[in-house]
DNA sequence: CCAAGCACCTGACGGC
DNA sequence: TGCCGTCAGGTGCTTG
């Protein structure tokens, strides 16, 4: 589910009232097929104290005291809210009962998602966080570019790929292609420097602007308090095939790109 | 090394 | 109503 705006939304939400708090519990709601198991995760989180919370590509960071970082990857139907204490609805798969009597919850529809104690030796070993690329708000579009051309498939399917850069799904892949009038199955290394470095400088602003909106809500997504982002108002062509452009009035098309949908402009989006 | 395709899982929706 | 196919914000594994 979550891009980078949406995880960053939720960092940013948990970092503003966790730190300082204190794990009073933790409730094995339902573990199937998430997490490490229960018996190592429990006795390892229970106790700790909350530092602060970031993220790191779509990876949602939980630093406690005593070396043990909570490490959440959301995929498509993870949520991770704070908020008071409750009952277990169906999805929950995990609860942190804090001091202060609130409750950490993380629910996930599709079971991808996951969570995991590491500590920082574990988190720096971490092979998925080993193998990601640069963020794209701390990188230069001109660096990106680069990474981007020496590519030879789609440019919409590099993108996505998470070595080259992190933190672009599909929605803000095809919302950045737009913006920037490509292609999605342009070849990398056919879009020039030009152009792929004002990709990325869309790919920017329509980062921190979705950020800037809470994130995008399409079905499942929440930020930390529960509530949905408003981004998804402001899409130009995710999920709007058959849908008119509204720049130019063409009829939105959509095709396959890396086993993806890529909604485009066939008038606005150009191959050169 | 790279790229494509399927797998993981549940739910929502459209067609018949 | 219900059954069936298709699709969904991500990533990992296998294959070529």
């Amino acid at each position: 589910m979550p891009e980078l705006p949406e995880v960053e939304v939720i960092a940013r939400g948990l970092n503003a009232t966790l730190p300082g708090r204190t794990v009073v519990s933790v409730d094995h709601v339902d573990l199937t097929r998430l997490s490490e198991p229960a018996e190592t995760l429990l006795p390892k989180v229970t106790g700790r104290k909350i530092r602060r919370v970031y993220r790191r590509a779509k990876v949602l960071l939980v630093e406690m005291n005593d070396d043990l970082t909570l490490v959440f990857h959301l995929k498509m139907t993870g949520r991770v809210v704070h908020g008071p204490r409750r009952e277990p609805e169906k999805h929950d798969r995990i609860f942190l009962r804090l001091d202060d009597d609130s409750l950490l919850s993380f629910a996930d529809v599709r079971k991808f998602g996951f969570v995991k104690g590491m500590t920082a030796d574990e988190l720096k070993a971490w092979s998925f966080l080993a193998k990601c690329g640069p963020e794209p708000l701390e990188t230069s579009p001109e660096v990106l570019a680069d990474r981007l051309r020496r590519r030879k498939s789609a440019v919409k399917g590099v993108l996505l790929n998470q070595s080259v850069v992190v933190g672009v799904g599909n929605i803000y892949a095809d919302e950045s292609l737009f913006r920037a009038g490509i292609h999605p199955e342009t070849r990398a290394d056919m879009v020039s420097q030009k152009r792929a470095v004002f990709l990325f400088s869309e790919l920017q602003a329509v980062l921190k602007q979705a950020i800037a909106e809470n994130g995008s809500s399409i079905r499942d997504y929440v930020n930390a308090d529960g509530d949905a982002g408003a981004f998804q108002n402001n899409f130009n062509v995710y999920g709007k095939v058959n849908e008119q452009c509204a720049q130019c009035q063409t009829t939105l098309k959509s095709v396959k790109v890396s086993g993806r949908t890529s909604t485009f402009c066939p008038k606005c989006q150009t191959k050169r």
